[in-house]
RNA sequence: GUGGGUGUAGCUCAGUUGGUUAGAGCGUCUGGUUGUGGCCCAGAAGGUCGGGGGUUCAAGUCCCCUCACUCACCCCA
């Protein structure tokens, strides 16, 4: 039987790395002039971190994270719970006030695989704790912003807020009590969706249920007096920044410990997927994994998604990889030469590359082109003898006699 | 977990009401050029027609089962 990757698990191949490469080097450009630092945490952690972090009763605790169950570890279904963890374990609150962080990985997640969707999927992971101010979750969506927009690509921001333990308790009463009266209106999902999660049922798409809870009361008018203030103060550097977003009273996060402000980056080129990038703050959180008492808030961009909006407006021009020479060698003397000479030239930074099975000149050449090679030499057994051989420039396709000791030089000034 | 769609060469796909030896384009290899890439021309290699079973004189084609992929629901980045 053919041996085949997992379902929902995708080779990224070299035709596609130049994307990912320059979404990832786009992304750390970026977060450097925002001053954040990169970490790297683990993809394995205690299956504890994830189900008191995320939610025991969310699906993803639920239903799709990957688990040893004998060993009680489970692979990262998100980054968030693992830097808080890192955060937590290494005091890093007595470092400095406050922590700017980010990480680029692998998540993994027992979901059925479909467009923008996959088990293994990538994620850029942006988390500051140790403030509370709402200039900072404005900062955090103007990076998002500059995130897409250095890419040239476009999303639109969405923003809400969803209380905090102080408020959302009363709110959850009256949209209960909402709910209740139109149960019967409501679909299968949402009548369950009523007892477990009502938020849940606002964020429902079937047109039935759109147009049920269209009057339902909106969390921002039950904020408290703290979140009411903050939810302001937030909109309004926003519009300092001169950053575009839309008030969405219905957008709902999967995660339990949002708190507050909470925001997504959508698009409608994705299928069924709309979120490029979301987050929010999670003030309680640190404290609740045995931390200090720390604010903190971030979000999480999609890789695979962000590739995806780019290839779609883009031609993949790039080439795969580009050398400086190719040498071609006839015979088994001038094969001992090249490979000599390969290596050399490799040593001194150039990038060479030549055919190790003795194929025909013809052959050769033809690999030289195919490797986007800019030059290509041509060795037989005169050629050693005269201690001179020709050098062919592949794209103008002249030829010139090239003393052999001279190469080096000669392409090191070539290619600058 | 639930639905729909699609499985034929390395890739993209044709394949008629069931009928001889299953095709094309691209890619690969060889040659046209004794030692020269791209363009052109000629040729070659490459297939358990996803797998299993059934109907039939005859199945890539019809029926059943199964697997894989994919899109969508759910949920999410």
């Amino acid at each position: 039987m053919k041996i085949k990757a997992l379902n929902g698990f995708k080779d990224i191949l070299p035709d596609e790395i130049l994307l990912w490469r320059r979404v990832e080097e786009n992304a750390r450009s970026v977060l450097e002039r925002f001053h954040f630092a990169e970490v790297r945490v683990p993809v394995l952690e205690k299956t504890e971190l994830f189900s008191r972090s995320i939610g025991a009763d969310t699906d993803i605790v639920e239903k799709e994270m990957y688990t040893f169950v004998d060993k009680q570890i489970t692979m990262r279904p998100e980054a968030t719970a693992s830097l808080m963890r890192s955060y937590i374990e290494h005091s890093m609150h007595g470092l400095r006030p406050v922590q700017r962080l980010f990480t680029i990985g692998p998540m993994f997640r027992h979901e059925r695989p479909q467009k923008g969707r996959q088990r293994q999927f990538h994620q850029l992971d942006v988390e500051v704790l140790g403030s509370a101010s709402p200039r900072l979750d404005a900062e955090l969506m103007s990076l998002g912003d500059a995130l897409f927009a250095e890419l040239g690509v476009t999303t639109s921001l969405e923003i809400n807020s969803l209380g905090c333990p102080a408020c959302r308790p009363g709110y959850r009463r009256v949209l209960l009590a909402f709910i209740e009266e139109r149960l019967d209106n409501l679909c299968e999902d949402c009548q369950r969706r009523s007892v477990r999660n009502p938020l849940r049922v606002l964020d429902c798409k079937k047109q039935g249920c759109r147009r049920q809870v269209e009057e339902a009361p909106s969390v921002i008018d039950y904020l408290c007096e703290g979140c009411s203030v903050h939810f302001t103060e937030v909109r309004r550097n926003l519009e300092l920044l001169e950053v575009e977003y839309k008030v969405n009273k219905f957008m709902v996060r999967g995660l339990d410990y949002y708190v507050r402000t909470t925001f997504e980056f959508i698009t409608d080129q994705l299928g069924a997927q709309s979120a490029v990038c979301a987050g929010g703050r999670y003030d309680g959180l640190i404290e609740m994994l045995g931390g200090p008492k720390i604010p903190g808030i971030g979000f999480a961009m999609g890789i695979e998604r962000l590739v995806l909006l780019l290839k779609q407006h883009e031609e993949q021009s790039d080439k795969i990889a580009e050398i400086d020479l190719f040498i071609a060698g006839l015979g088994e003397e001038a094969a001992d030469y090249s490979f000599k000479l390969m290596h050399e030239l490799r040593g001194q930074g150039l990038r060479v590359a030549m055919d190790l099975d003795g194929k025909s000149l013809k052959s050769q050449m033809k690999q030289a082109d195919r490797a986007g090679a800019r030059y290509a030499l041509i060795v037989g057994s005169q050629e050693l003898a005269d201690n001179q051989a020709p050098l062919r420039d592949m794209e103008s396709g002249e030829q010139t006699e090239l003393n052999l000791d001279s190469i080096a030089s000669f392409l090191t000034d070539a290619v600058e």
